[in-house]
DNA sequence: TTACTCTATCGTATTATTACGATGTATTAA
DNA sequence: TTAATACATCGTAATAATACGATAGAGTAA
């Protein structure tokens, strides 16, 4: 059963593991540098970026945006993506959470 | 198909996304957390302290030391297992990489 | 209107993941 | 030796994820 047992974890463990989702992916990854380095959001030009269908893009965009780590704002005919700055910044948070509550300390293995 | 192609990405975007799969999954989160928070090895007791079969956990643990942020020292007839230290600093390493590219500037969205 | 561009969605094939019961294996305890 | 403990692995079932061609839709430009 490929389902997780999403009611039996608590709500920040469910949150942590759908913003690592977000980055579980090489493509999304890729997706998440290309948005987070340009300065100016991208209409476009991600399929020309990126080693895929432009299928294949749009539904890794479309998860991404499920997750809420990016935005997309209609520009007819495009659709101008970005880095949703206040979910980029919970993950910064939540991943920090996680990460820093392991304490660099002798340890017993 | 389910095979994402890693040979298009670059080996920190490939290492990213396998290192971001350890945190992808609730269970895992609650595993990590777990062994992180401990001042000792669990050895043992994991399948205790969460809500999934023990064939479960297993299967869980396996992927963790597949990825190399967790290790398990055998203790006959226990298994003692811990956060594997330099996988984990390095999990902070390129997480902050990636999420410290983004500039918190103006931006057009 | 017609043609073009850009993106989303559909349909489909393939592989991965998640989950658990049953079983195997190795060590300890009696 | 036998039983019990602890964990891994097998087998299997169900759902999720990945990928892409084809198509649809919405807007622009001619």
């Amino acid at each position: 059963m490929g389902l997780a047992k999403t009611d039996l974890f608590t709500e920040q463990q469910n949150r942590v593991a759908e913003l690592a989702k977000a980055f579980a992916h090489p493509a999304r990854v890729a997706i998440l540098q290309l948005l987070a380095q340009k300065k100016a959001c991208i209409c476009g030009d991600l399929v020309d970026e990126l080693p895929l269908a432009q299928a294949t893009v749009s539904q890794h965009l479309k998860e991404l945006k499920r997750i809420g780590i990016i935005k997309g704002d209609i520009d007819p005919p495009r659709v101008c993506y970005c880095i949703n700055e206040p979910v980029w910044e919970e993950a910064r948070t939540v991943f920090g959470q996680v990460l820093d509550t392991f304490p660099l300390v002798q340890r017993c293995c």
